[in-house]
DNA sequence: CTGAAAGCGCTTACAG
DNA sequence: CTGAAAGCGCTTACAG
């Protein structure tokens, strides 16, 4: 679909109509015309004109000439769960309100998408980026580094940027903690619980599987091994991890931690073919998903603060200087207790 | 958080370490070198220095010269809803795989917003900018027109450039028969269907209103106006106009057309609310969400053809020449009958 | 108060 | 087989 490329204006052509030098244009278009002292009557004629022409900088020859792309640049797992999608979200919104332009590409949990969506952004010449759950972000930080761009990573900590992640395992040991007491008040009640989810080489499920042991042990309670299925977080991974784990048990356990939303997923779609309720055990869910909650007012679930990440993350980008081992936790809230 | 800029290498730059010309280096980076008859020996010196020296073609002085930025951008009413989320996820591997670099920005269905992220992305000279679900895609057509870009309209059509939609009317249609079938089977049944949600001014509402009354007169049914309530899209409206509905009913409708999963989540709050079960009524949603069809395997839902629709707005990319107001329309299917 | 000139990093006819 | 030169559309120090 070829488009008729009707020549944008350009400095020139303004400075042409406006009896004028490009150089002062181009003072009076970015606002550095103050400076110049360049006559109120002048500015006002090429901004009008420059209205009417429908004239709009290239981006890309300013870029190239400031050596700023003015580009920030965010990659991300995927964008279709309600975590993902939010910091997107908010991510795009605080960039924009910055005069920042934000692009964001997701990568699939798959480094070697990562490092391609990397050198792609890196090729635009962004100023920033942003590694959101990275599966391998120091990689990414080291190809910032070689270009000259910052770094950040967001919801899992890499050692080569500054991080912004959630406070995953006082996270997971208050939901561990909600599911005790929500057993406690059940007439008849076990205390066992699976937690079921997640990958086990990654850093926010070692810390939610630490949070989960500790809050059990502060009650005195034993955790087995068996009791812990790091199976991914893909609903069809938790489904079968969950039909393996129930093959070999008498009955459902009394309470369930499910490590995401997207785990969470395969469990109902697990007990729904087996004609059980999800309401028959207690159910814990790190993430949040309003439509669950709507479907399941009594469904715990860890809402991760996304505002207060992304918000943290500018702070990052504004400072003037952030040590590289800088981990910033933020704390998230429980639902539905 | 200023970065150390640690100047990128140029073409300059490897040239003078390959003992050759910049043209020659630039042809050989940019595989044009072919044409130009380069040895094999000096093309290979001088990709491997390149890859040595961590070189990254600059896309800013790239696009600049070749007047294309190589750049695609899409915008849309939010992420944080499966159908918008997979809309955002295919677009952009579609792209990848032509080696165009995809920028998407959402805009909350406010016109305003819409035309700010037009305008942005029109400075960084997108080739082609699709405008998702857009409430006012005629201007943001204008727009792109007088910069040279093409445009393209998805999931709401609009007159100023092509669209792709998904066939609304057929779909509803086929889901208030599924609904109609779903009551024949009970004992006891009504036939009474409330549909709710969505806005009366869009074009997508008004083609399955218009689905919706078919299926029912088809059967026999009268249609009353006051059954059918495009409250908005958003939860909170579609609670409190159910509130408002149910104020002077006696019992629930007999079934639901919910007009989008978001809406969905403010009628099951309602129900929840109101101690009433979604199975308590036969329920068809039009848009798919995984997590609730897990919850209810009966609840039946529209899942629109994504795949196929990214597939078409590519197709319309490609093709040499389309016809302004050609709307091509995506049969959606029928999920949980 | 304003303009001429150089340069950001590429690509591409043109000449050899 | 290869290089010198012009130019994409800006910005910015410099000179007046």
């Amino acid at each position: 679909m070829a488009s008729e490329s009707p020549k944008r204006p350009t400095i020139y052509d303004l400075a042409r109509l406006a009896n004028a030098s490009p150089s002062t244009v181009s003072a009076v278009l970015n606002g550095s015309w103050q400076r110049r002292r360049i006559s109120q009557k002048l500015a006002d004629r090429i901004l009008s004109l420059a209205q009417a022409e429908g004239y709009s900088a290239n981006m890309q020859a300013r870029a190239l000439r400031r050596e700023r792309s003015g580009i920030i640049g965010m990659i991300l797992p995927l964008y279709d769960n309600r975590y993902f999608s939010s910091i997107a979200q908010h991510f795009e919104a605080q960039a924009r309100q910055r005069g920042l332009f934000a692009i964001v590409a997701c990568t699939n949990r798959d480094p070697e998408q990562e490092r391609e969506a990397a050198r792609m952004m890196l090729a635009y010449r962004v100023e920033c980026l942003v590694s959101t759950g990275a599966t391998d972000p120091d990689t990414i930080s080291e190809m910032c580094d070689e270009s000259g761009a910052a770094s950040i990573n967001l919801d899992l900590p890499g050692h080569k940027a500054p991080s912004v992640i959630s406070d995953n395992r006082e996270g997971a040991r208050s939901l561990t903690d909600a599911i005790l007491d929500r057993l406690a008040e059940q007439p008849v009640s076990g205390d066992d619980i699976l937690f079921i989810g997640g990958r086990a080489e990654d850093h926010n499920t070692r810390e939610r599987i630490a949070g989960f042991t500790q809050a059990r042990t502060q009650r005195g309670l034993a955790t087995s091994e068996v009791d812990i299925i790091p199976c991914d977080y893909a609903a069809d991974k938790a489904q079968a991890a969950l039909e393996a784990y129930m093959r070999h048990r008498p009955r459902l356990p009394s309470a369930m931690f499910v490590n995401s939303t997207i785990s969470l997923e395969g469990i109902v779609r697990w007990l729904q073919l087996g004609g059980y309720q999800l309401d028959d055990m207690v159910v814990g869910c790190f993430d949040w998903d309003p439509l669950a909650a709507a479907f399941h007012p009594h469904l715990m679930m860890v809402r991760q603060s996304v505002e207060v990440m992304i918000a943290r993350v500018f702070e990052m980008i504004d400072a003037p200087v952030v040590e590289k081992n800088r981990c910033i936790e933020v704390a998230p809230e429980i639902i539905g207790v």
